[in-house]
DNA sequence: ACCGTAGCTGCAGACAGTGCAGATTTGCAC
DNA sequence: GTGCAAATCTGCACTGTCTGCAGCTACGGT
């Protein structure tokens, strides 16, 4: 299963693997309005001009993806049998995207670092998942035989999907403490099966990941009605493995 | 209830929306990278110096929203009754907002147009989105006296609410055919309170605005099982008003 | 009538991003 | 090993975005 590569694909990927750990570690440190793409190309031993022939932007060596994710996650997608459920498989999907971004821990780290020091940055992200979010909801209108410009499921299903991922990964900070992305993910797409039901406060979730339904009415105050989406139906977005 | 303003700031008001109906006019004719800022200025007879005083990109004058609407979107979200439960207030008050982007109907119409041709921006108007869903996410964590920074609650509720209204922003195309955009958005709220209930395929939903349930068992071939958050609570989500 | 302020303007300049052409390196066939 | 096509890297010229600064004008309040 070992992918063989020459020598000319070893060095673009070494150029732009350089590129992109060159500029978050530049801008992390200084700001990405004080970093120039010129420093970038320097600090990488490029040149201006291989810098923009390998990310079409300043900001795409920060917060763009990989290439050819977008096809991947597409055909992933595609690829999940055909009788599951559209929620389960994008969980199911996202979920192998959440490992995936687990296996490059520091690179992420750095990232959401930069992220949340120069918050201007978020809504680029948010962009970034957009582009996926788009992509995946074509496979889900394939999936149920729905057009997604005469109906609304596929967007819908896919905007609810992402939105957890969204919210998982912003709030996830790499690094040491409990970061355990999927599990994390796993929390959210049960709290949202669960019908977003409201938390305590002043006590964050501690409950495993599987997020089992309060054991009965918490004494706490409760300022708001419990909110929720539905109830509990967890063999619908449950475990997809 | 009219609102005193002065001539400076009827001239100010006058220069922001020349230059936005300028570019909007400009660019769904020609496209993004054939209009340069210096021709949007001149078509709305200002200098480029003034184009930059009003937009902080070329693109904000495209996709960025009004000023001072993210202030508003929280002060309509914290005045809502503390008893409403967290979702029935943001779907409130996106109500609130659609209903503000029917009021200036062709502008819309015009800016979507732009928007489908030129998928690249959406991406960009995805992030204007964000914006406000962090701003938001801050509001639900005062009502629910949670920490967005500890529990994932508040960007959870928010990324669900702005995920239906993204999709149902993106789906709507403004003009003639059936553009009740606070109708389409009470439909998809339905839905998704509803379990996003599979569609039928070639049966695009034509129920009205209550999305009530199917009366039975549809007979069509199921391709999938039917993908569900959880079973409808109709009044947990249901008509704010 | 006076003054402080806010918006409009031109100018200089840094920086992002693109098209083009030439040099170099790689992969592959012969 | 020789030759060739393709891909990468590179420098150069150029357009366009966006900012800081300083001067001007128009407005609003006193």
């Amino acid at each position: 299963m070992v992918t063989e590569i020459g020598r000319r694909d070893r060095k673009r990927l070494s150029t732009h693997w350089r590129l992109r750990s060159a500029a978050l570690r530049l801008v992390a440190e200084h700001g990405l309005s004080q970093v120039t793409v010129e420093e970038i190309a320097e600090a990488a031993d490029v040149s201006i001009r291989t810098f923009f022939n390998h990310f079409p932007s300043k900001e795409d060596v920060i917060i763009g993806l990989d290439p050819g994710l977008v096809e991947h996650l597409a055909e992933a997608l595609a690829a999940r049998p055909a009788t599951e459920a559209p929620l389960v498989a994008l969980r199911a999907v996202l979920g192998e995207l959440t490992a995936q971004m687990m296996d490059r821990d520091q690179e992420w780290t750095l990232r959401m670092e930069v992220l949340h020091r120069y918050p201007a940055l978020i809504p680029r992200a948010f962009a970034a998942f957009a582009t996926y979010e788009r992509a995946l909801a074509e496979v889900i209108g394939m999936r149920t035989q729905t057009d997604p410009d005469s109906d609304l499921y596929p967007a819908l299903t896919t905007a609810v999907a992402f939105g957890v991922l969204r919210a998982v990964v912003m709030s996830w900070r790499g690094g040491e403490r409990a970061s355990d992305l999927p599990g994390l993910l796993d929390d959210a797409f049960a709290r949202v099966s669960a019908g977003l039901p409201a938390p305590n406060a002043g006590h964050p979730s501690r409950r495993g990941r599987k997020a089992a339904a309060p054991p009965g009415p918490d004494g706490g105050a409760r300022l708001v009605e419990p909110a929720g989406l539905g109830r509990a139906t967890a063999h619908l977005v449950g475990s997809a493995k």
